[in-house]
DNA sequence: GAACGTTGTTCGTATATAGGAACATGAAGG
DNA sequence: CCTTCATGTTCCTATATACGAACAACGTTC
């Protein structure tokens, strides 16, 4: 795949991506500094984006907000595939026998992207939901994701030596975090203890796909729920998950290597 | 807002929705045949595109498919407003009282998009998820948010006399909708019988802002668990749900009638 | 193995679009 | 009331992009 790449296609998706970032809305003259994009160039871009319901033109107010296609058809992205129907109904098996939650993701760049979660209506706080994205470095299953390159791929990942924390918890060193991998290797269990959201801590473990590690599940629990034999009961759930959620993808005629 | 339409914006947005249509993918050559737009012409678009991971591109088979950006950004469409997310708790509320499943949706064109979903881990067929859309006129809520429109704008909504059958429930015919719609007007309420989805019946509320009626809520109950009693207990906790939802969206700063 | 199909890719120019400058409008400030 | 600062909108042409045609690389078919 040659690649041209097309000056008008990149200012629309920069659009979409900022104007999706302005939860309050924003003006096209904003939109125009922000990006660095004269107004008149602009106008007719946003016109056409609000015109097909890709953003939403507050009249009152001249703002410009995301709109429901985006909506309509991010949803297409999961429901395209039955893949993730069946990867959820094993995080929902899992979530029924702990009743705590599941998390379902893959590497996007180096954050790790939720595409599925397994819950119940609980009044606790939320690590976080589908779509979202959260430093790899500073979750459970971004680790076990991780665990799959070595020292030197992840010295690359992240050139800068400190790493941003999330919470007080969160690994703090690049080599920090190489030991902490090379432990995932071993054991083939990813632990977290509050280092993406205080007062839950994760077991996780890798999906691995010929061989190569493109996911991870995750279950997370509120430090008070969690003890030694609970996790023993986590680690036999999310090996049994782990063994099932390979086999559905190993099933599946679509192609997960690419590149 | 005086609109001057874009071609290329127009194309990429095409592109995106043919993508997405085609779950098994789509190669550059049908694109272009589907969207009759030159290969040559696209080619810059959807590597662009793919750079970008709006669209994935399988090399092996030489396919693209829908990607995870739009996934992300679709999400940010709910969770940009945290109105939503307090009109999901109002439907769990009702989904823990009654153990069915509760929709919220809004009109967009002719059809009905469900936007909240709150529901008990079950083993049932589903109505439709987030995201989807299924014709106003085969739906509970959908009747219900269409009650808001005169017989002649209906008319004009649906300018064929034959409404395109959903089930075999569903109302065939222009004049019968409106018999329908006359009836919500008149009792608050909207009801389904297998319309949309056989086996499931609905019993469904409209949500009025500023006298207009925007959106709709939805309870959905299997047949063999709907009887006079329990419809009673529903329209009860409807019409609860409903001033709720109208009072979380009446506080909120932003205009919900823009045009 | 030659002929035809498919795929993606490249190139040059005819054409559509980008963007500076100017304009219309309204709100805020002196 | 005039000025200043916002907003969105329009126009014209320099410029970037679209697209036909030709190409390369595979797979099938006869």
């Amino acid at each position: 795949m040659a690649c041209a790449l097309h000056r008008t296609t990149a200012r629309i998706l920069e659009i979409l991506e900022k104007v999706a970032s302005f939860t309050q809305g924003i003006t096209l003259s904003e939109l125009s500094r922000v990006l660095d994009i004269p107004k008149s160039s602009l106008h007719p871009l946003v016109c056409t984006l609000a015109e097909k319901k890709y953003l939403i033109y507050n009249n009152v107010e001249e703002r410009y907000y995301i709109g429901e296609k985006l909506f309509i058809l991010g949803n297409r992205y999961l429901s395209n595939s039955d893949i993730l129907e069946r990867i959820k109904s094993v995080l929902l098996e899992v979530n029924e026998k702990t009743k705590e939650t599941l998390y379902f993701g893959v590497l996007s760049d180096c954050d790790v992207l939720y595409l599925e979660k397994a819950e119940l209506h609980s009044k606790f706080r939320v690590v976080s939901n589908p779509g979202n994205k959260l430093p790899a470095y500073a979750t459970g299953y971004g680790k076990a994701i991780l665990s799959q390159f070595s020292p030197e791929e992840i010295q690359e990942m992240y050139p800068i030596k400190d790493l941003a924390p999330y919470t007080k918890h969160t690994v703090k060193t690049v080599d920090g975090l190489n030991e902490q991998l090379e432990s995932i290797r071993t054991c083939g269990f990813s632990y977290e203890i509050e280092e993406s959201t205080i007062g839950i801590r994760c077991v996780a473990v890798p999906i691995k796909v010929q061989n190569r590690i493109l996911a991870g599940v995750s279950l997370a629990v509120p430090v008070f729920r969690y003890n030694k034999e609970r996790e023993e009961l986590f680690k036999q759930l999310l090996t049994d998950a782990k063994a099932k959620i390979e086999k559905i993808i190993a099933e599946d005629r679509r192609n997960w290597i690419y590149s």
